[in-house]
DNA sequence: CCGACTATTGTCCTTTGGGGCAATAGCCCA
DNA sequence: TGGGCTATTGCCCCAAAGGACAATAGTCGG
């Protein structure tokens, strides 16, 4: 699973500034993608694929905190990397709450530039491992059949099999299919595995 | 268990500037500390109480970044909202990345000053509430003997009593003696409720 | 209409977990 | 030195979970 080389994508709307970014992070040996907008990158950055944004602030259209927002109602976390030369303090302050990786100021640094870049990449991989492992998970739950997600349910609760065949109107055996099929379906080798899996899945515990 | 009422502590060199904060903060019901210095507060700070730190920068001896980072240090996490005249964008990036609530500049609006403190007691309050959670948590396992705390830690990875017996060197009725000192010294109702407790307290699963 | 999937249950047997009762042993503190 | 705590274990019994084999029924897509 030799994952994609992931591309810094940079967008601005200064073509010479694009260029000169670029130069640096092609001699870092990074991938680069460049853009002139903020919609020209919502219109083609590629979903999925690892890498991280350098974002100018002011551009006609959409505007980088905008674009920042915008990527978060998407559901898009790509760590995004702020360089500009028209930024004030609240607007860095509102960037880093909202997730950015870094606000730096142009003229930058080479090193501080690379530096945050390489953040921002490593972020960004953390954060689709964290993913993949979720979705993986996601992936076996949603597999259950509604009446064994009311099994499960019950069972990371700590509830006993015949509580849980009271709770649901049915015989302590039927509970015991269904609990055998969520294992199975999950994967889970015992029921400390499917108790940490619920957890993970941010499941409420509430034994009642 | 009626809470202290929450404290916002007000560090900077500048008096008359302290007394007008008080003063706006007072108007808006909080309970109110002044520190001319960094120092001062690190003197003075009642640990364990719920409250807020308003923080100057630029001042004599410590500036408002380094008793940050000494309240970092000192595993003291009040939520700090920096209020200065001089401060630049990477300072502010470098505060809020630190855990800053807010990084305000002077003059503040009195409006944004109050929603600021207000956010940072709410954020104490609940650092407070989950921390003494934890420690609840903590104070329970702390009463296990060593010998219970390595059945603990097999017995939420999964594994049987014959498996612990093997891997501890001893018979299975023994790790049965333990396992119920554990569930009874934990006060966990359930096997789930034992694991959930371990995911908590950040114990690794391997399975192996 | 048929096969696949889901939901349900029954019977039976085995493995595990939970506990009561009791005893042996080492250690530490008063 | 004696009581208290920890660690160990044996025996016995009951409850709970796991799983084999088997069967009935309803739903749904072909």
């Amino acid at each position: 699973m030799a994952a994609t080389a992931p591309t810094v994508h940079i967008v601005d709307d200064d073509a010479p500034f694009r260029t000169a970014v670029r130069r640096v992070l092609d001699a870092s040996g990074y991938r680069v993608a460049l853009y002139d907008s903020a919609e020209q990158l919502l219109a083609k950055l590629p979903a999925g694929e690892p890498g991280c944004i350098l974002l100018d602030v002011r551009m006609p259209g959409l505007s980088g905190p905008q674009l920042q927002e915008r990527l978060a109602e998407l559901g898009n976390r790509v760590p995004i990397v702020f360089l500009t030369g028209h930024g004030d303090i609240p607007m860095s302050v509102q960037a880093i709450k909202a997730g950015a990786e870094d606000f730096l100021t142009k003229p930058v640094a080479r090193e501080k530039l690379v530096a945050a870049v390489e953040r921002a990449l490593t972020r960004d991989a953390q954060q689709r491992a964290h993913d993949s492992e979720l979705d993986g998970l996601r992936a076996r739950v949603s597999r259950l059949t509604p009446r064994e997600s009311e099994v499960f349910a019950l069972v990371v609760r700590g509830k006993l099999n015949k509580q849980i065949a009271g709770e649901l109107g049915t015989a302590e055996r039927t509970v015991k299919a269904h609990r055998q099929k969520v294992m199975e379906k999950c994967e889970a080798q015992s029921l400390a595995e499917l108790v940490r899996m619920a957890e993970r899945l941010g499941m409420a515990a509430a034994p009642e």
